[in-house]
DNA sequence: CTACAATCTTTACACTGTCAAGATTGAGAG
DNA sequence: CTCTCAATCTTGACAGTGTAAAGATTGTAG
């Protein structure tokens, strides 16, 4: 598929939401402006005024595109250890992990309130509700086969997105001791954190 | 303490740090400009350069002073419940979960990467190390009395720590479902979170 | 084929972080 | 007490930023 050269590009709204992804993982959070999206993209540095409102609904875009693809990742996992919960759980949960190391300022977009004012953004909502219901569903699988405490699946799905999500955080930014870092692999502290709400 | 109007401040350095937290508290983190933060302080737009090399220098200092605030109100309640080692947990976390409700932008700048290169401002390393000790400590207590698993109380601590601080990013972030929220206080939440990891 | 609406460009403006040069001043040396 | 200097603060300038307004281009519906 060779890129046209006309005056209307055709599809610039993902092509922007695409350079916005990768200025992200090459300059950082703070490196990312508007005009430089929009010259990677090849095109005048107000022309993503006409599909997004602002700067902020760019961001919101990138990060529902980023909720999207971790989506993606939890639940392959998910799917391909349907029949093991607590492996399930360890493997999502790693895929969540791994997805904030793959790319770290994207990460921090998505969770670190660069958005301001996400509930302008349904889409954002939608996506990321998406991917709370999926924890859900894991945990309440893990819930039944007694390996999670019972209780209100909400509650315990939150506990167990927030002991990822925090350690991710901390792993991001460096606030994880060294010391302990060095003393298991990521992947052992992983399921050290999980084991800390495991029942067996 | 009467403010003199002299060409000399006399602790510029601080006035910039306090008028940056208030700013901060104002007009959240993408309102927090150095020029604002110079005026509110009383002083031309490039005097903080006298004190700051350049604004992630002064944001690395207001994230100190974040953390020496919080490792105050921390170890106040760890004080004070010294002999019941369960509540001195779920007291030092409300405390952590407040400080965050109570100035979130600060909170944000904190935790949430703005400040890009942390390893360069070793106060700041120090102080949030401080704290960790602080929480590895109060796990060291619970553990002795049996609330929490016994092993590496670096990696207790970190699971403590982690959970509580993803508690607090997803609230922060709105990334709760409200049907949580409402169904119960906040207070009732952290401790929820907690008591998953504890034995008793 | 034509008119319109969507898309993109150009131009402009206020604001930002930062730097260089100069003004002011407090404090120590004599 | 005076002189001097280094620390501190101001002024002025610059490139880069987000965004709004007005105009140019073009695919497409009628």
């Amino acid at each position: 598929m060779p890129k046209k050269k006309t005056y209307h590009h055709g599809d610039l709204k993902n092509a922007l939401i695409k350079a916005g992804v990768e200025i992200l993982a090459q300059d950082g959070v703070s490196g990312m402006s508007l005009r430089k999206v929009a010259m990677k993209a090849g095109v005048s540095h107000s022309a993503p005024y006409s599909h997004f409102a602002d700067k902020q609904a760019l961001i919101a875009a990138i990060s529902t595109e980023g909720f999207r693809q971790l989506y993606e990742r939890m639940s392959a996992v998910a799917e391909e250890y349907n029949s093991q919960p607590s492996k399930q759980l360890i493997e999502a949960a790693w895929a969540y992990v791994q997805f904030a190391l793959d790319d770290p300022d994207r990460f921090k977009v998505m969770f670190s309130g660069i958005l301001e004012k996400e509930k302008e953004y349904p889409e954002f909502v939608a996506e990321s509700q998406r991917n709370f219901q999926l924890v859900k569903s894991i945990v309440e699988l893990n819930q039944a086969a007694g390996i999670l405490r019972s209780g209100s699946s909400d509650l315990t799905a939150l506990s167990a997105w927030g002991i990822i999500h925090g350690f991710a955080m901390l792993l991001l930014e460096g606030q994880i001791p060294h010391a302990i870092l060095e003393l298991k692999s990521l992947r052992k502290l992983v399921e050290f954190q999980l084991k800390q709400i495991m029942l067996a």
